[in-house]
DNA sequence: AAAATTAGTTAGCCAAAACTAACTAATTAT
DNA sequence: ATAATTAGTTAGTTTTGGCTAACTAATTTT
């Protein structure tokens, strides 16, 4: 199936928790999120069974390759988007709130074009 | 409650469809957006309910003041977002799509900024 | 006038994604 | 060694927003 703004929320948070330390459990993503346990339980349930997540001996969360991509992917669309609204004169926490939600909804073309005119000019 | 995205989406419909005809039904709207009788008769239900929506005596769907202004700035959205878009060399469908989702989630701030930089810029 | 179509509603199902409560299992502290 | 904390899971609830099936009521068609 599709992956939707939930499970690309988790992915994300795991891909930024993966940058601070290597060891990352459940209850770390949750609470990076506010979620609960159940609900990191479940959502790491599914990237795991969608392959986009795996667990280690020890139980610690890793993401696959084709999770990294995924969430790479997501992760520079949340800085480039963040960017180009500072660079329209937004605040940095309401460009930030914005890209973390604009992320999951706008399309690689859109994007590719929004990052193009950020590289050209800037703003 | 905050109106979410599904609310917003048959507001706006709603709004576009006032401008062809005055006497707009439930299954005008589901026509217009793929969805059946009772969704529409649901969400109609609701928009009614929260005072966005008022029906007259032969049942036809208007917008109240509250959800004229509300629907009209949705659009507004709408019609920035795709037009920022297509200056930046996105096509005119993607731009459309991509407008229709991003229009739901993103901020006045984010939005007015964007729009002062397309007033000024014209890109 | 009887039959058929059209519009709207009601009831109930399903999926996504959050939650609490309560369990297990493992680790840490006393 | 026992008790307490910590992490994870299971079961079941809630909300949102689609759906189908089946009903009512009003309008058309024949």
């Amino acid at each position: 199936m599709a992956m939707l703004e939930s499970g690309e929320m988790y992915l994300e948070t795991i891909y930024i928790l993966s940058q601070k330390s290597s060891t990352i459990r459940g209850i770390d993503i949750g609470e990076y999120m506010g979620f609960s346990k159940p609900s990191v339980s479940r959502a790491v349930g599914l990237l795991k069974k969608d392959g986009y997540v795996e667990t280690d001996q020890s139980g610690y969360i890793k993401l696959t390759k084709k999770g990294l991509e995924l969430a790479g992917k997501i992760y520079e669309r949340h800085t480039i988007l963040t960017a180009v609204l500072v660079n329209l004169g937004v605040d940095e926490k309401t460009a930030a709130d914005d890209a973390c939600r604009i992320e999951h909804y706008i399309s690689d073309t859109a994007f590719n074009a929004i990052k193009e005119h950020l590289k050209k000019y800037g703003s």
